[in-house]
DNA sequence: CCTTTATTTAAACAAACGTTTGTATTATAT
DNA sequence: ATATAATACAAACGTTTGTTTAAATAAAGG
């Protein structure tokens, strides 16, 4: 046997580390025990006894990003928080949620999206407690969820706009820096990376960009439903 | 071998529903051939024969719902359009592709964010079209997409709501119409459902809340934007 | 009607899948 | 030092995977 090599985190941490990254490049059902035990320097059968199999891995991954998640929504303020303060709040811990945890984040919400028999009661446990957590937030700017115009546009809007950017930010921090070739239209994307760092200021300037679309337009937007098709009042 | 039966759609576009319903159930992996031609009442090397392989009804769905998805984005509208108006049909195209392709569109949507290597080059090439199609009409409201806080927050916004809101209506769609048990919060969704019709007076309105709540809130946060952070100016 | 082409089928193939098993090795407790 | 518990390993297992192959059947063309 190998010896242990002090220099490499835990089996399991590797594991979960592996399979987060792979998992987020390609997919759950994608990726297979052998390419995880690989990448994280395992034999196979580590993965079952630390995390009682492939699934395991997924369970885990899916509950520390969630709970995490979850935290950084419940801690944006609370009732007697002015409300754009509390979307502030709420949009800042989210980008941070995002920037420490980006490969658990994107597979948890990536994940949600199909069918998996194991975990398919985690996406209905996670969408009523989502619904539990943001529902002060949503009296105190307009948005009545239990309309479902209301929660088709707002119900998930921040969480969903703050994956994509990293989604796509994911994709541009795997791209190579630098493309041979004609340096054309096509290599715009390229040329803004190089330029381009995902530093505090940049984070900073995003979320405000950001809070203030969101904030200026759900005023203006309930209050023309409102006066427009004569709802928004509690039923 | 059993007689065609006319009822039936031809084969091959039995295979192309079956896929595309069950891809976008479980993703494109999780699926396997024996599943897809037992759904569309098929052999399974036809597989094979009319689309060469898995991969192949993969791409057909891609190819397919992109052209549509482009067609959508690019009849919104050009640069003499009033942008408030651009992006209402903008919107609406978008609703309409989604309404009435909405299994393939999901699919595509979806499987965008993972690296499949056979259908990587779409990914890529089909980023630089959405770029390509909606210059002009960020340039009227104000986004430079080249500043990359603004292409973070705007580039794919209104594709991505929209895409939201059918993933979680295709979920509800789904969810039995009963739920027998305890009537209490967590049947929330289900009621909410019994009560939910996605005709079109719900559209004229999910359109008009969210027409507004991206217009009004564009203008104001791209001009906070400029003030706060002296950028905006073309480059 | 016969020939050619197109479509469908059952079987086979090689590879891969996640899990299990028994053993070896290491770590811990006394 | 010995016994027990924990960890790591290689091999095996039964099943599943997508593709291929050869033959059968159906459809089209002359």
């Amino acid at each position: 046997m190998t010896p242990k090599n002090y220099s490499l985190p835990e089996p399991k941490s590797r594991i979960f580390n592996a399979a987060a990254a792979l998992f987020v490049n390609k997919g759950f059902e994608a990726v297979g025990v052998r390419e995880i035990a690989k990448e994280a320097k395992v034999n196979i059968a580590m993965i079952n006894y630390y995390f009682g199999g492939k699934v395991g891995i997924l369970r885990a991954i899916l509950e520390e990003a969630y709970q995490k998640y979850h935290q950084a929504q419940a801690s944006a303020g609370d009732d007697s928080t002015p409300p754009e303060e509390r979307a502030r709040n709420l949009v800042n811990n989210v980008v941070r949620f995002f920037r420490d945890n980006t490969e658990i984040a994107l597979v948890t919400f990536n994940t949600m999206l199909f069918d998996i028999p194991e975990i398919m009661s985690l996406r209905e446990k996670w969408g009523q407690m989502n619904f539990a957590v943001m529902g002060g937030f949503f009296s105190q700017i307009g948005v009545d969820l239990k309309d479902p115009v209301h929660n088709s546009v707002y119900n998930g809007f921040l969480g969903n706009m703050v994956k994509s950017h990293f989604q796509l930010r994911y994709f541009v921090d795997r791209m190579p820096a630098v493309v041979t070739g004609e340096n054309g239209p096509e290599n715009r994307e390229t040329n803004w990376k190089e330029q381009l760092s995902f530093d505090d200021a940049f984070y900073d300037r995003y979320i405000d960009l950001l809070v203030q679309q969101y904030f200026h337009g759900v005023i203006y937007a309930t209050q023309n439903d409102k006066m427009k098709y004569n709802r928004g009042e509690n039923k």
